[in-house]
DNA sequence: CTATACCTTCTTGTATACGACTTTATTTCA
DNA sequence: TGAAATAAAGTCGTATACAAGAAGGTATAG
């Protein structure tokens, strides 16, 4: 089996997504895939998740795809209405405001602790994910623009050592950067890793008040920016899931004929 | 199938424990039935709970209640160690300070708002809340007043209005409800609802740092009380689960003979 | 031509069977 | 007598079969 996909930057130094206890090698396996597919966006938002599907391309059966899903809906990036099966979570707009309010309540208490108790190992961690976004700096690619800004938060939660928050750390800012897929103009030519390099430098230097400063202008600029537009796309999951890094772009649909498929619409996140 | 117990102060204000959508009755009912016995300490941190005791007791097969154990394990409340089955979660010793640090950052901003908020709806639920902790101060049913402070909790996060925080605070103060069974002395003549009452008084003047003094004094209290000690006992689980509110005692464990009993002591929590 | 009803196909939900692992009881050996 | 090895019982983990439900297609009436 392929190495465990975790993360970009961060690889073996952030713990991959919060739940790797109590589950076998396999169901940590098909979580990661389908978290990294969703974060990398190659799954979208309202995307179907077929439980055989799923189940073939990893070689189970359908009771560990539905343990994984269950685990997934009640970490938000999943919805699974009753009889309907799984769907990639599509968080509605109302949802934005609540997760922003929870990043800025919690972010900036990380950030002055960190500023007030950085040491040498932090430090490195920091400087890591900063001389990572660097390099990434040029890059076109948004995938690694947007991973790296997702984990720079993560990391700041991580540092600080309270798992509490840390985990929900990382599931609002995923679902946050789920709610940017559906209601953020992607044409704009404003790269994530920007503020997010302000930020880590700010921190480095100790400077907690202009680290938050910039982040919560990062913020109402993501919030400013938000939306309303739907897409709505089918996707081939297997190769989706697949190991390799390919980006896969959606397919149009096959068939317009018969009734138009029913959207939906209810099939947003849980109640987290 | 009897009437669903959510809670004694708040039948219909608050919502049972928060995954509700996307689970079937029976789902529900053993969700909170459960989630109840652990609040109500009939079932103790460390408890086992069968699979199929569980599930010949709401006439289910243990699919189902492996669906709810695995909701309540995200939950925290319940612990599943690969090939052990299911335990009541026994928070660890250094578990307390994080969660009481999250209390710490979150209640104070809920308050602020609060007291800066404060119109007729909020105000009358907060009378509510403090009308029936009147009734019940001179009681002697632990099992309630432990129950009010607990809810006392929940209903500022709800009152609030943003479900992320309030789920987190849900959780959090039922870890730290379940870390004060297992480590603090129960023999103390301190009564859970009096601060709380107090807050609740602060909050309807609108008297925000009072409230949040009194509850910072209240939280203080409860990380110096926490010692350890750890009881080991066995139960019935059906009687437990059985609709009707009587309080059920530990029973003395049947059989000595033989090698003494593995302790499960990493069956603690999840990583929240 | 559009909307509704009906039927077929596909997907999900639940119970159950079986293998794997853990725990408990018994036996063996120092 | 007590610890380790061994056997038996019990519980859990996974796959699978079947039932229940939803989605998609076709026919029919307005």
């Amino acid at each position: 089996m392929p190495e465990r996909y975790t993360s970009i930057s961060l690889r073996n130094n952030l713990r991959s997504h919060g739940v790797t206890e109590n589950l076998t090698s396999v169901e940590t396996e098909i979580h990661d895939r389908i978290w990294n597919a969703i974060l990398d966006r190659k799954l979208r938002p309202g995307a179907k998740l077929h439980e055989d599907m799923v189940g073939n391309a990893f070689g189970v059966s359908r009771t560990i795809v539905r343990k994984v899903f269950l685990i997934m809906e009640q970490e938000g990036v999943i919805a699974l209405p009753l009889n309907r099966g799984a769907f990639v979570a599509s968080p509605a707009p109302d949802e934005i405001k609540p997760l922003l309010e929870t990043i800025r309540l919690v972010m900036p208490y990380l950030i002055t602790w960190l500023c007030n108790n950085l040491d040498d190992s932090m430090r490195e961690r920091l400087e890591s994910h900063f001389n990572i976004t660097e390099e990434h700096d040029l890059s076109q690619e948004v995938r690694i623009l947007r991973r790296l800004a997702h984990e720079h938060y993560v990391l700041i939660a991580d540092l600080y050592g309270n798992p509490i928050l840390s985990s929900l750390i990382e599931k609002v800012i995923v679902r946050t950067s789920m709610a940017m897929t559906l209601y953020q103009d992607t044409v704009t030519g404003w790269r994530p890793a920007d503020s997010n390099k302000q930020i880590n430098e700010a921190i480095l230097e100790g400077d907690a008040e202009k680290a938050i400063s910039i982040m919560m202008n990062h913020l109402a600029l993501i919030e400013a920016t938000m939306q309303y537009n739907s897409p709505e796309t089918t996707f081939d999951i297997s190769s989706i899931l697949s190991a390799d890094d390919e980006e896969i772009y959606p397919r149009a649909r096959k068939s317009t004929k018969g009734r138009p498929r029913k959207v939906p619409a209810e099939a947003n996140g849980v109640s987290h």
